[in-house]
RNA sequence: UGCCCGGUCGUCCAAUGGCAGGACAGCUGACUCUGGAUCAGUCGAUGGGGGUUCGAGUCCUCCCCGGGCAACCA
């Protein structure tokens, strides 16, 4: 996936290629599917996409791209329990977001829900399926277990004009929820379990957000899916790994029915990525139990969330590519995530001054009343970006971390009679320390060095440090949201459970952050670089007209706070 | 433990019987008006035993470890 429309070239012969892509050059060259590609991402309704869906969007809208083939998007609406309309919107809204184009091609199992009937009604005649009176309980008991052969129903030989007849009486609602099911005959001691009798109807008196009250029974997933594949000529169906066992019935369905088109179903492993969870159940509970704000919460790995965070479609979609397809279970480094986004914006968020924690300087040697504007590139990484003028005055603001009293040899920032460079500015050195009677420290004088405007003593002399700063008369003030892991352990499922590793830090709020001048007019959901502390988004719901709240997506990498946190603070 | 799937640097992915390689992370250094970026270097792996072969991460076999399957969920 990429941000254009212009399909890249078929991959090479002799280029590497995932398991799955190179199945699908395998089938091409020998000429299958009539030479076509075609694939589909399958969500069911029921809930916000995550970072993991991204993976098999990228995958499947990838793979018809580089082979020029197509992509559906069809929702697996099946469960009128679970499922909603608000779920269809806002995934539809994600994946446009994410980049994935399904053109015309917008499905809904549900939209086959009549042909889906018509096939179950052909295996009740082939004698491959029959209606079941056990109850639910029973089904399970019949069933066996894993070790154990289950024995066949007592309904397993009901005559097919019969089955027949009650299946038709199901669908109008005749009968109560429970009283039958539709199950194929297959073989009920099937090493399997997928295998013996599935269920291919429920009863479930209830309406369908897109079907009404049209139904009173509902195809289950196994018979669904792969029918709904074949309708829609899908080449390859690609799933995750816990379908694995399903595939025999997948090619079941596919053998014994007169379908269009036989589809194949591949099973790769799904993304996991360590400190945050990725079950729906789980992404749910921290929602309903309000340890985060909503599924859009920053903080959320969904994709909601992810959005509102500062990520981009396009580190999002070089994740899936640095992570690769395979079959091995496997749990990313959120590192990786990371470093996409970082890699990205590095090249494009223009560079801005904000201090966080403010700590007041003046600098004493400089005429009251006094402003000038200086000259400061927006990007180093592209100097088409253009510059700004950005003003300095007597009074200012710094970072209250780019002061220390006490510093270890390796602090390059201000410390008193110690001397650094204001980004852009000017040389300063500290003279004097003013404190409350608390004993802290409220304010610096400083003096700074007029020959060093710009940055460049003439006389050669280096500092080691530069701090960025925000001149105090043309401040803009603004709240800042940090955000960190919302889980201390890199995998919250062990232990205690992910609810007791929630990480009590992952939100900070700031406010009476400083900015400078040209913030207040910062739009909605663009992107910046706070020098020296990490890559700022303005958020779309919480931003006010010139009242901006900024999200940090990502910090930049801290190689001082690396350096403090393994030496000890108190160390040089 | 019945069946199925999978075990390669810390992590993720390659190597398709022929020199185990890349990315992220880590570490070292260079450079730097962001302790950013960049560049260079470096650490570091085939779960174990047998076998086939001139040659095995790859094939066979046994063992060990991890995951999945017994919802009228998907």
């Amino acid at each position: 996936m990429t941000d254009d429309r212009t399909p890249p070239a078929a991959p090479a012969d002799d280029e590497n290629l995932d398991f799955i892509r190179s199945r699908v050059r395998a089938d091409l060259a020998a000429g299958r599917n009539g030479g076509r590609v075609h694939t589909r991402f399958p969500p069911e309704p029921n809930g916000y996409l995550h970072i993991g869906h991204t993976k098999a969007i990228a995958l499947n809208f990838g793979i018809a791209r580089e082979f020029g083939g197509k992509f559906n998007l069809r929702f697996d609406d099946t469960n009128p329990e679970k499922e909603d309309v608000e779920y269809v919107d806002a995934i539809k809204d994600d994946i446009r977001w994410l980049g994935a184009d399904w053109e015309d091609r917008e499905y809904y199992a549900s939209d086959y829900f009549g042909q889906l009937y018509e096939w179950a009604q052909h295996l009740i005649r082939q004698g491959k399926a029959y209606v079941c009176s056990l109850t639910e309980e029973q089904v399970r008991e019949w069933r066996g277990t894993v070790k154990v052969a289950g024995r066949p129903s007592p309904d397993r030989d009901r005559p097919a004009a019969e089955s027949l007849d009650l299946l038709e009486r199901m669908r109008t609602g005749e009968f109560p929820e429970g009283a039958y099911t539709l199950r194929a005959k297959i073989d009920m001691a099937h090493a399997n379990m997928k295998m013996r009798d599935p269920l291919l109807y429920r009863i479930k008196r209830m309406p369908h957000h897109r079907t009404g009250s049209a139904w009173n029974i509902y195809p289950m997933y196994d018979y669904a899916h792969g029918q709904s594949d074949a309708i829609e000529g899908i080449t390859h169906s690609i799933c995750t790994l816990e379908f694995e066992v399903n595939r025999p019935l997948y090619d079941w369905f596919i053998e014994n029915l007169p379908v269009p088109h036989r589809p194949q179903q591949i099973e790769m492993a799904r993304l996991n990525l360590t400190y945050t969870v990725m079950s729906k159940r789980k992404l749910l509970q921290l929602v309903k139990e309000g340890h985060v704000s909503g599924w859009d919460d920053p903080r959320m790995p969904t994709v909601r969330g992810l959005r509102r965070r500062g990520y981009t479609p396009s580190a999002i979609r070089q994740l899936s590519e640095r992570v690769g397809v395979a079959k091995r279970n496997s749990t990313v480094d959120y590192a990786l995530l990371e470093w996409c986004i970082r890699d990205e914006l590095n090249r494009t968020a223009d560079r801005v001054m904000a201090v966080l924690r403010p700590l007041k300087v003046v600098i004493t040697n400089y005429p009251e009343g006094q402003v000038e504007w200086l000259e400061a590139e927006n990007n180093p990484e592209d100097p088409s970006r253009g510059t700004r003028q950005i003003p300095f005055s007597r009074e200012l603001w710094i970072e209250q971390d780019d002061f220390r009293e006490d510093a270890p040899a390796k602090f390059f920032r201000l410390k008193p009679g110690g001397e650094v460079r204001l980004k852009h500015a000017y040389f300063i050195r500290c003279q004097e320390v003013v404190k409350d009677a608390a004993g802290n420290v409220v304010e610096l004088r400083c003096t700074y060095d007029p020959a060093s405007r710009g940055g460049e003593s003439p006389d050669g002399r280096k500092v080691k440090g530069t701090l960025h700063f925000v001149e105090a008369g043309h401040a803009h003030e603004a709240e800042v949201r940090l955000y960190d892991h919302l889980f201390r352990e890199p995998f919250p499922e062990e232990g205690a459970g992910f609810l007791a590793n929630l990480n009590p830090g992952s939100l900070e709020i700031l406010e009476g952050c400083k900015l400078e001048p040209g913030l207040g007019q910062l739009q909605a959901a663009d992107r910046v670089q706070f020098m020296r502390h990490g890559y700022f988004f303005v958020d779309p719901v919480d931003s006010r007209p010139g009242r901006p709240v900024f999200h940090r997506t990502v910090t930049l990498k801290d190689t001082w706070a690396k350096l403090e946190a393994k030496d000890g603070p108190a160390a040089g």
